[in-house]
DNA sequence: ACAGCAAGCAAGTACTCGCTTGCTTTTGAG
DNA sequence: CTCAAAAGCAAGCGAGTACTTGCTTGCTGT
């Protein structure tokens, strides 16, 4: 790996693991195996550094799309909540400490490009079109049912790991349930 | 208000905009309007203040009961989700900002006493003696349906502040969706 | 009136922080 | 081989950290 993205991962690392004061350069340099000084020569100060880090590590890059035009709604939504949960998960960390601190830092992870936000913005159009289209009920609010899916599937991969009392099923077979549930609250038709 | 309750209310405020870290005992003392010695005598240790005043603001206290014997199991779930909403919402910046840290510091919220983690057992233990009642559907995985509804009020009431752009009703309303979207998965019977 | 205690104040200890300076070593292209 | 760019090393600066010591002030109950 190039010394450069090797400075960017560890500074990730190293943030979702003890936040920006807890970040310091000396531990980022450390982790990353390079001179303290090396990471001023390229990024110039701490927060330059840290703010190039978490866009990189945090950015919603590969999220999965729904199709414009419904086809298996059921299948379709499993395959989507399936796919974003992983992303969430994976990025639980970082997620959680950009989350804590983003009263004092708002600037560190823009709300706009967060993959929570893209993927609810998807699942709410998802909806919409499987509405137009009379495969659910159309007394239903769309936007409380897209954060009510978005919030549960958030909520789990948030705290799966440190409330693991609580779950007591794979990730796999929960995202069953929880599809199994939204898809009765919405009356989905079988395609 | 008691001296001692004011440096442990400072201390919580603090800890919750500023994490642990950023919790120094000059900013605390400022913010209680006392002498950084004084908190040095009360409470021996920066470490022990921040425990206390945690364990203070973020205990769940008053936490709302659904009842033993359901009686009206829709106007039962709707009250108690305003009322464990509300009190998630009103610490939503200490859960963020304890969550966020809670992998370098397991110690600061014992996740066994917390809001979250009551109020899913609550809710669990209603809902079996819903299904034992024969108010909802048999064939439902109840912990994935707590985890549901747990999951929607949590990541509400957390993220609710720090993406408004995805609210467009006010707590109350949305609530009130989110309860007759979980009574309709469970296909839950009026009474 | 006076003892006792709680809080304030000033100063200081040992340490870590982000960041800089000056210099040496490594590396890689012509 | 040459030589310039890139990285490393040692040392240190000023500021901020948790916490301590020694002493003064002010309030309370008897």
């Amino acid at each position: 790996m190039e010394l450069r993205d090797r400075i960017l991962d560890a500074a990730a690392k190293v943030y979702s693991e003890t936040g920006f004061r807890g970040a310091t350069t000396r531990r980022i340099a450390e982790r990353a195996g390079v001179n303290e000084i090396t990471l001023f020569r390229h990024f110039g100060s701490k927060t330059r550094l840290l703010h190039e880090a978490i866009r990189c590590a945090g950015i919603a890059s590969n999220l999965c799309v729904l199709p414009a035009r419904p086809a298996d709604p059921r299948a379709e939504l499993a395959t989507w909540a399936q796919s974003t949960f992983r992303e969430l998960f994976a990025r639980r960390s970082l997620i959680r400490t950009a989350m804590g601190e983003l009263e004092e830092r708002p600037d560190l992870l823009p709300p706009d490009e967060s993959h929570t936000v893209c993927a609810g913005q998807e699942l709410h159009g998802y909806l919409e079109r499987l509405r137009a289209m009379g495969m659910i009920r159309s007394d239903i609010d769309l936007m409380a049912a897209t954060m009510m899916f978005m919030g549960t599937l958030f909520a789990d991969a948030i705290t799966r790991d440190i409330i693991p009392a609580m779950y007591r099923q794979d990730p796999q077979h929960s995202i069953v349930h929880y599809v199994d549930l939204i898809a009765r609250a919405l009356d989905l038709k079988e395609s």
